[in-house]
DNA sequence: ACTGCGGGATGACAGATGTCATACGCACGG
DNA sequence: CCGTGCGTATGACATCTGTCATCCCGCAGT
């Protein structure tokens, strides 16, 4: 058993990530061995440094801090996972929970939850904001089938009907199909409203 | 003349500011004297602690970091202005400039960069990413009047057109003039790409 | 005094979007 | 073997959105 806790942080924006270093770095117990700042390059690192915990941001370039939980989840199941997003959504949490994650933290919690939260996960314990946990219960589940969420996805940045099919490889009107059914599963009023319900709720 | 430099510190996700404070305070010569978490609280916080610097992050309830160093600016010019932002947005840069900002950071900069910018802005110097500087200048200023800005802010959420004539007072037909024009000038295809479009550019 | 621009409005029109009924094939659970 | 849900598609219909021409008012510049 080691002295110190080694800690991975995969955050892109370089000043929060060295920030959040420094104040990890105030801890006698933790050690910060290795920073990165896209999601694919997570499971590399933590490789060659041989880490009890990851830090991931979810936010990132490469694949998500969640897609990455899953990744590392699967090739080093020993090491902890905590997860820090900037938004709470309930349906970031239930992902992060089902990619393996031992903490879910957001990041406008106490800075002192962070040093706490690493050495829980190590405990064996699991770090969830209760007011979080009970949202992601209440919500349910993400009522989009995967094609529902694909073509309102696709649909957010002001895509035509005609250059979603094109791009999808589907006719004008299945995507109608699809993106009036969303629409209506979310209870919105038109697609961009429902493209924003997806966002807050993390279906998206 | 003191010996240390006192910097407030304005930012919403405490876990977050508590880490940059941690950064800062790393640095023998700075002190983050005052902690605050939202946009309207800057000025009298920066009254109650006679700071030297003002660190501002943009995304921020009560009033936005640009709004707060407008203010802060007004009532105590001294005080140097040092903004920071998740988004390198040319608009945010252009307002930050119009508002007295002294410098003008992105997160993703490296963190050394912080605790550099707060001397060389109390040295009198002006610290602005070239490339943002170039990019702010290339692509000119907002396009928008005031009231077609207002309608594409309104209309981002999904609200119909009907809905936003309630809201704003106006006809339905006259909604819509504003949020064709604006699609023009943004050269978009609708308004949803025109309020993304907007949004990169830090002009909505 | 004239001109331009922004705010505000109307009416007409074309095209995009949202809804609904209906259909077919496939996979999966009972 | 039958129902159910999903993916995909079509056609018809109603409504919403985007565009355009045209108008009025007030204000700032020249």
């Amino acid at each position: 058993m080691s002295s110190t806790i080694k800690v991975l942080l995969a955050e892109d924006q370089s000043m929060v990530r060295e920030a959040l270093a420094a104040l990890l770095g105030l801890e006698e117990d933790i050690e910060v061995v290795a920073q990165v700042a896209r999601g694919d390059e997570v499971v590399a690192a933590a490789h060659a440094h041989g880490i009890d915990v990851a830090l991931l941001d979810i936010e990132m370039p490469g694949c998500t801090g969640i897609e990455a939980a899953a990744r590392l989840h699967k090739e080093l199941p020993a090491v902890k996972l905590v997860v820090l997003t900037t938004f709470g959504r309930p349906g970031y949490l239930r992902s992060a929970m089902e990619a393996g994650a031992d903490a879910f933290l957001v990041k406008d919690a106490p800075a002192a939850q962070l040093a706490e939260a690493v050495r829980k996960v190590l405990a064996g314990e699991r770090v969830i904001d209760p007011t979080l946990a009970a949202a992601a219960l209440a919500e349910g589940a993400n009522p989009l089938t995967d094609r529902e969420r694909e073509v309102l996805r696709a649909a957010a940045d002001g895509s035509t009907n005609a250059e979603l099919a094109k791009a999808l490889h589907l006719s004008q009107g299945t995507v109608r199909n699809y993106l009036s059914t969303a629409i209506q599963k979310l209870a919105a009023r038109n697609r961009t409203e429902a493209v924003r319900i997806a966002r807050e709720k993390g279906w998206l």
